[in-house]
DNA sequence: AAACTGTTGTGAAAAATATCACATAAATCA
DNA sequence: TGATTTATGTGATATTTTTCACAACAGTTT
């Protein structure tokens, strides 16, 4: 079964392709794809052959037909709609992120406890949570993401799983219990930064110890 | 040697364990770890030998040389400077999160091309990108974030390893190629969305069939 | 039409990562 | 003080993921 790296992978071969096509790309080899993505070739190719893609020996890919298939995978053939839980720094910059429309993701509301937050009279609203249940039942919403402080995550993931969502990415920096048959993923800044202050105070010692 | 998702799982050892402090823990078992993070006790336990961090036969490690321990190898000993670049939706939103302080980092500028974008007066400066290398240089800085939009994101990763910064963090949906001796990490937003509804979708699938 | 070239597709091998099983040590109890 | 309990620490094992090596094939050249 394919895991959550090759799934990764998938979205940036997707980019990659989009990227290409832009530029007027026809058919593609895995090597361009592997250059643009940053892997290797086999690696292009292993991944298609999970999912049955497959193209032309010596012929490379045809980059349409390509990009179908992989947009059928990431669930790309219609909009996903998704709503922002706590309007703070991040739910505020997820409001107005520029690149989801292009992506076949719509930001369809915000939600908080704030009722100085609320606003109903704007294209993306930001509601109460106390409508959450009704929004995300009437809108068929299955995905959501957390952007409330640490303290109150689990218990806006648990609300979230009672009112119907699915998928939940969670930028509150604390581990989050997933319920069942619902898909969190975690992100956390202060971690990510840690990584990279420790591989690039690594690399320097490796560095001088040379 | 420690491999990234070792690191990354450090890093949430030691937010539980700060947590597990402020509740008055004295000592921990591997245990108490394991179900914080989220993962087994013996990854636990592997995690600390690898970097010989040892507790006591039965009764568990002591929580403030744990802390202390992990708080080295992640660099936290001192406070790690960063600057932000591209002062958008995401940038603002970094230079307003709170919780990098409590946690070592300390974001001490933002740069952009946009002139109505500088700032002086303020803790944090916004400054116009060609400072760039004059205040990485005099500040001594090593690590950045990138939040540029794609098609200026390379361009800017090499203006900054060129200025001397080591440690990059891009948040723009592109993959970039890394120049020698400097540690890239990529955050795509729309991937991590992207592999949230594979994943969701995947699970409902799953669950039909069976 | 035969030889050649360059790319895909994949079984097998290797490498990386996580889990298991259990020896070892410290504390407690009888 | 010997037996028992409960964690740790780690070699061995299993699993997952990536890479290697090369057969299969479709064009292209001679």
């Amino acid at each position: 079964m394919a895991n959550k790296s090759c799934i990764i992978r998938l979205s940036m071969y997707r980019n990659a392709l989009i990227r290409l096509k832009t530029l007027n790309f026809v058919k593609v080899f895995s090597d361009n794809l592997a250059d643009v993505a940053r892997v290797t070739s086999v690696q292009v190719r292993k991944d298609f052959s999970l999912f049955g893609i497959s193209g032309n020996r010596r012929g490379g890919y045809l980059i349409d037909e390509l990009i179908s298939q992989i947009s059928a995978i990431l669930g790309k053939d219609k909009v996903q709609k998704f709503i922002v839980i706590g309007i703070g720094n991040i739910g505020k910059a997820l409001l107005n992120y520029p690149s989801f429309k292009k992506n076949e993701i719509e930001l369809v509301a915000g939600f908080d406890i704030d009722m100085n937050k609320h606003n109903r009279d704007v294209e993306v609203p930001i509601l109460p949570l106390e409508e959450l249940g009704k929004f995300v039942a009437e809108n068929e919403i299955k995905f959501g993401v957390i952007s409330v402080p640490d303290f109150a995550a689990q218990e806006v993931l648990e609300l979230m799983f009672r009112a119907g969502i699915k998928g939940v990415l969670n930028f509150a920096p604390i581990c989050l219990k997933e319920p069942p048959d619902c898909v969190v993923r975690n992100i956390n800044l202060e971690t990510e930064l840690e990584n990279i202050i420790y591989f690039t105070n690594f690399a320097e010692q490796a560095g001088a110890s040379r």
